[in-house]
DNA sequence: GGGCTTCGGTACGCTTGCGTACGGAAGGAA
DNA sequence: TTCCTTCCGTACGCAAGCGTACCGAAGCCC
């Protein structure tokens, strides 16, 4: 996963955006990067908070939440490898607007926000490519809004579950059903139910505690059209 | 509402986000703007088009929305005086993400992609306030997801009203039933019997295809507390 | 003024999802 | 092993909101 020096220089950190930097912007990395281990459930800034760092994730899977003053929680943003959570970063802030919290454990590329800040400024491509990442994750954002109003509890399960897969490495993953119902802002029975129809069809099976997708193509069709849309908005911030 | 010159020089927009720029960037507005009048229900751009130029509403207030495959069609932004809809431009990006239209007609001030982007980079001031806009237009997507699965329908239809009211110069404008339900992504009968809980507790009043607002603090009071969130969001993107 | 379109009031049955609750089972801790 | 916590299956009545439909009225166009 953590491919430290290559030959040619090639650095490769393991989080997609870094990686998608020309070869040349990549060397240094190594000074900058430290690669840290998330637990689940891990805190990685609350709301309001000073940014020390920003957080590229290499196989962790981040979540950014809103939550209401009435305490209820709900997920608006989601990210693996192919991009990073502190979007106030990349937009000159140094105050989180949103608290996000580790979801799947594993490991983060740390860069100080003073690197961080000095790359945005001295690296056009590299402040490019973090611009790009702030798109996508409005993009998603919004998309999120639409599907909270118009897809059924089913569809935004199958389109969670596969998003998640695809940022995880393997097939299985740490879930409970009460986190994925606090995420998507619906009943934990309500989960429970939806799952239980997305193992009856084959797309996944679960045990106490954790998901394993079983048919990622059949996951995906049962998926809202928001998943492929914020695939797809990722995936071209990284190109474009 | 637009005060093209005054003696000292302090020349005002009629655009809050332009306004707040300091009186010398101020002076060379002039040049850059141009006031056009904006249509009910006119598109300012669809998504995927070329962003020709940004637009920054005096009194206009513009939405921006998410379009489904199946047609249906969901706000996830809205922007008046305080603001701008081309995210994108912000973000280095000349590509709309999204498509955007006139919610209530009246003057925008526009200023050609080629201005804005030169001074982007020439403006660290401009930048800046552009950037924090942006932040404010991510925070208020975020919170219209976490809304739309958590609040009610009335809920939603207050705030949307007192949004808008605080957009709007006086205390009516033109919006039917059914271009709210849209908005909202609910009901157009939906909305036609939230509004008429909001009419008999005295809050609002309205006639075929217009909404006057009767007691701004009961309405304000309706609403979920994504009003004042997303109010304090913009507001805040202006002082910093 | 007459016709036509648009808008809003209202109603119906129905579906989805909520709130809540209870029990059983898995699995870690002692 | 036993206990205890956590997690999931399931169920119930209920509320919110959906889809649809019909009608009358407002207001625009000719």
């Amino acid at each position: 996963m953590l491919n430290l020096r290559r030959p040619a220089g090639a650095y490769t950190s393991g989080n997609r955006v870094l990686d998608a930097l020309p070869a040349g912007d990549r060397i240094d990395l190594i000074a900058d990067l430290e690669v840290v281990n998330f637990a689940a459930h891990q805190v990685t800034h609350e709301v309001g908070a000073f940014l020390g760092h920003v957080n590229f994730p290499i196989d962790a899977v981040l979540s950014v939440v809103a939550t209401l003053t009435n305490g209820d929680t709900v997920e608006v943003g989601t990210v693996g490898s192919e991009g990073f959570v502190e979007t106030d970063a990349a937009l000159h802030s140094s105050l989180a607007n949103r608290t996000s919290f580790c979801q799947v454990r594993g490991m983060v590329g740390q860069m100080s926000m003073a690197r961080f800040t000095s790359r945005m400024a001295t690296s056009q491509t590299f402040a490019q490519l973090m611009r790009r990442n702030v798109r996508a994750s409005l993009f998603s954002a919004q998309q999120f809004a639409a599907c909270n109003v118009k897809h059924s509890v089913q569809e935004r399960c199958a389109r969670w579950l596969s998003m998640t897969a695809d940022r995880v490495g393997g097939t299985e993953f740490i879930l409970t059903h009460d986190l994925l119902a606090i995420m998507l802002g619906v009943r934990r029975s309500g989960v429970s139910e939806a799952a239980e129809a997305l193992q009856r069809m084959g797309a996944i099976s679960y045990r106490r505690g954790a998901v394993t997708v079983k048919n990622q193509k059949l996951l995906n069709d049962s998926a809202c059209e928001c998943y492929e849309a914020c695939k797809h908005a990722f995936s071209s911030a990284l190109r474009e």
